[in-house]
DNA sequence: ACAAAGCGGTTGTATTTACAACAGAAAAGA
DNA sequence: TCTTTTCTGTTGTAAATACAACCGCTTTGT
């Protein structure tokens, strides 16, 4: 588990606490290690949760499969983003997502009670994680309203537009690489895929856009 | 402002806490209280927020129009329930959306860095509304996912019935009464209105529900 | 009481989407 | 290397949606 200090001393979570802290500090989170590998489920729908979980290594999508076979991908997380912050709340229910390694992955999970209550003794930086920890889960909050964004959009287009916009503000960039594969933008977004990739070339044809397998640029 | 602490008691917030120590806590928590006529803008997309706001009378919306005029509704807020915890970072922008009152309404607001940080002196009940408002902007979180869950459906019938089987739901009933009008459960749903009359009216017929005015029967 | 505004339902048409099926290119695996 | 699988783009058709326009009813305000 020492291994990964250095990836949690980057997180959100563990903003302004040093390496030594963070490791002193494991214990006292109930800190455990898992691995998973390409296509495993780290969470299934219906399970309980009592652990935030940080993603120390590969990708993990937040996904459900409806009644009918069709897969929405409600986000993804990538290395130091944390999820199951939603559940801290002792009634909060069973899981209603999946999560699933869609590449080779490791998290680390964390008590939850644990990480929200300041131990009386020594952990003299678990106040700056709870705080931390509010920061994360606003922010966690802010993304999923701008993606209720991209999801009012009535077209394709619209919705394309809108999710593509917006990836190019994050990278303050024009040019930008996505990181979902049709399919997964599809599900993303929650369209047909063909028809997405009918919709995506048409607007390259008319000259709103390039792209090259995930590559995109706007122009 | 201390006619609306027996509210303000009932919220999730303030859960737990008694109504005199609510009292003893305003001061502490920097708030101060608002009103609004039906059709105000309590809070408008661009400005900063620095507060917690809780609706203790009336009932409000978070709203935006987007550039060509279609409006969504991000969710409602009714009597006892937050908003603005999505910007509690001080990293967190400006506001993406608009608040607006839908009824004659009146709202407290706190001040971010009060509330989730202890004070050393006296309050000796803040670290529970820390604790509180965990669960309440988790909450938020898992409410913001059920309404993805509504909007990734693809066809207007099954955005229908997403949301109306969660209505039963948390009503433990299948009659129920929804906060919308068709125009507005339409900008919630992101659907045309008309189109969502019709597909109400079809399924009616079919014996899926009935209906009179905000009335749901699920059958 | 009256006029004006708001609400809910209906209809027709042009547009857009979902779905299925297929083919070529790229990637993965044996 | 060869085979198999995955990924992406393309097309055609049936289905669903958006949009506009209209009507009758209810509510609001004067």
């Amino acid at each position: 588990m020492e291994k990964y200090v250095p990836v949690l001393k980057r997180t959100r979570l563990f903003s302004g606490v040093t390496q030594e802290e963070i490791s002193s500090m494991l214990t006292c989170l109930g800190a455990r290690l898992f691995s998973y590998k390409k296509g495993e489920y780290v969470l299934r729908q219906g399970e309980h949760l009592r652990d935030i979980v940080v993603l120390v290594e590969g990708r993990v999508h937040i996904q459900r499969d409806d009644y009918w076979g069709n897969r929405s991908i409600l986000g993804r997380i990538d290395v130091g983003e944390m999820f199951g912050e939603a559940y801290v709340a002792p009634e909060s229910g069973v899981l209603l997502n999946d999560v699933v390694a869609v590449e080779d992955s490791t998290v680390i999970m964390f008590d939850v009670r644990r990480v929200i209550t300041t131990c009386p003794s020594g952990c003299r930086f678990h106040s700056m994680v709870v705080q931390n920890m509010f920061f994360a889960i606003s922010e966690k909050n802010r993304k999923l309203v701008q993606k209720l964004g991209h999801m009012s959009r009535r077209t394709t287009r619209e919705k394309l537009i809108s999710y593509l916009s917006e990836e190019a503000e994050r990278h303050s960039s024009s040019a930008f690489t996505i990181p979902f594969n049709r399919q997964q933008l599809a599900d993303f977004l929650s369209v047909d895929r063909s028809a997405m990739s009918n919709e995506l070339c048409k607007m390259r044809d008319e000259g709103l856009l390039e792209f090259e397998k995930n590559n995109f640029r706007l122009l």
